[in-house]
DNA sequence: AATCAGATTATAACTATTCTAAAGTAATAA
DNA sequence: TTATTACTTTAGAATAGTTATAATCTGATT
């Protein structure tokens, strides 16, 4: 549990200025005990339900791709009708309920290290994703 | 090599009317040799190349629904920005090269089977998708 | 040939996202 | 402190991919 002067700190070391709408989106997105995935229309309710302020939506895109910049955040490929969001930045695979529209992490000790046995010429591995689809039985 | 009684057989037996637009698509889809990847933007601009009467956005976008409906096409889950489709609709994984904005098949022997050591109670596996990024070195 | 369900099309609508440019705010200098 | 400046926020416009609408057309069937 993050107290603000660790946000202020956070931002003035990324060089981005601490505003008050960027230390609130600190809070939503790291001030929790557990990490979470969110699309950006999920964290603009969950401001709106939070604040009594609201913040732009120009604000939050924004500040979610100035935090992705800066590797605050992850993006995870789940479909190609909006974009996810994690803020567990560590290397991990996904669940993705679609029934639910909902992401599950994956932590690597539960799932067997994904060995690659081919090479592309002039290019390298970025990263490995697992996206383990979900229906209900 | 298919001819175009395939294609009409083919589009016959899933219920589906074969039409001049339709059975064209197939030939571009399915008439090749090598399976390929394709966004709607790319499959449209295919054919505008190697068509002279053209067909509508809203036929394309109909008809590659039609034909992920039937199993005839997969979506693949890159980015956010558009949708991508699979001429080869076997399970496999993929390559994406983010510099050059392209898939690339990678066959089941080249990658070790991904073991998934959970279970979602309520919830069976419908797919299991890798994907690699790639970058230039 | 007549009929009719299904298909195509232009175009409007929709949604996620990005852009614009004006007004506001934080950092810094004086 | 105040002035200056660069960065930030914001409403709203613009864009792009996609889906919906409704008129027209076409292929299958009688
Ligand atoms: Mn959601
Ligand atoms: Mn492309
Ligand atoms: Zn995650
Ligand atoms: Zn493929």
């Amino acid at each position: 549990m993050s107290n603000n002067l660790d946000f202020v700190a956070k931002l003035r070391n990324s060089g981005l200025r601490p505003t008050k709408q960027r230390i609130k989106i600190c809070e939503i997105l790291f001030g929790g005990k557990e990490t979470f995935h969110f699309s950006i229309n999920d964290l603009s309710k969950i401001i709106a339900q939070k604040t009594n302020e609201k913040i732009s939506l120009a604000t939050i895109y924004n500040t979610v791709h100035a935090f992705l910049g800066k590797g605050y955040l992850k993006q995870i490929a789940v479909n190609s009708e909006q974009s996810y969001y994690d803020t567990n930045v560590s290397d991990h695979h996904h669940f993705y309920d679609v029934d639910k529209d909902q992401l599950i992490d994956i932590h690597d000790s539960e799932v067997e290290p994904v060995k690659i046995n081919r090479k592309i010429p002039g290019k390298k591995i970025k990263s490995i994703e697992v996206l383990v689809k979900l229906q209900n039985i």
